[in-house]
DNA sequence: GTCTATAATTTGATAGAC
DNA sequence: GTCTATCAAATTATAGAC
């Protein structure tokens, strides 16, 4: 029942990620980061590509539950918590989207991982979907998708915060 | 006067980053691609550094060169061009924008590497400022680039072509 | 400018003790 | 579940011959 590091690996892991891409971080990285060995790392996810792949799961899961319901909630309250997704990444985080920088590389990934960050995806979109219903007649869940992605890298990379408040202003 | 293999090096370059990220190339494995051995891609750029500084930099000329000068088209012309370069890493080069990628990897890249990435942003930028003029009531530059630059992410990761379509369409 | 050769370090991963 | 120890391969980079 005890799962050891797992999590604080994890966690590790995700801020790495984050960071620097799948590339970027290697497993004495995150044996550093949490205070243990490497093999004990590898004990928990055998390859880099079962921790990515768990990571970007575990990623989607707390989105999922962060967004809640999409019955619950009207279109422009499911654009603002999309929205709010993002900002506290660009704002607390100050880091990418994990799936918005494993997607950016993602014919570099092993196929697994590709898997779980596509379902990242299609997760945002089924939210925005069924907030909307087949008649809105706002902006499509895909474009709002990319612009918040896309105003990350802008954002972070001009440094100008506000760039990515002028991008999100720009969806409703 | 003869640069030798430096501009086949760049171009080994430009494709393994858009599709891996700075970290997600070696210079074995340019050396490979051209056909010649790793010390010669150092002599040429000593560092990983100095190679992916002048890639971004080469990348922002040749981008500028396909533009134009903003003062030479309407407003519509210019989203016509920028979007035309997206569509064109997307459908062409099956990759994405060289600096969305590294722009999403930021922290981890050296200063050069940051500087010369955010120019390229500056650059797509101004072009549409420059085109738009003081009053123009369509969408901002920035959201016109982050939804590009997440458009790709997006079309690519879930493998659907025409959702970059529907992005670019809801640009205007 | 390109090569051979190599240094120093890092990487993903495994074996086996406790 | 974590550790020590280790491996084979890869990585960035340099020295010096041609």
């Amino acid at each position: 029942m005890d799962a050891g590091y797992r999590d604080r690996i994890l966690g590790a892991a995700e801020l790495r990620a984050r960071t620097g891409g799948y590339h970027g971080f290697s497993f004495r990285d995150l044996a550093d980061d949490v205070g243990i060995k490497s093999s004990s790392v590898h004990y928990h996810f055998p390859t880099k590509a079962d921790l990515c792949a768990e990571l970007a799961r575990r990623y989607t899961q707390a989105t999922r539950r962060r967004l809640g319901d999409a019955q619950d909630v009207t279109p422009q309250e499911a654009v603002a918590r999309v929205v709010a997704l993002f900002r506290d990444a660009l704002l607390i985080d100050d880091r990418m989207c994990l799936c918005g920088l494993l997607g950016a590389e993602r014919d570099a990934l092993p196929p697994a991982v590709q898997d779980a960050v596509a379902s990242f995806f299609r997760t945002v979109l089924a939210f925005l979907d069924g907030a909307f219903g087949p008649a809105w007649p706002g902006p499509r869940p895909a474009a709002i998708l990319a612009s918040l992605e896309g105003g990350l890298i802008v954002a972070r990379t001009l440094r100008n915060a506000e760039l990515f408040e002028e991008i999100a202003a720009g969806i409703g």
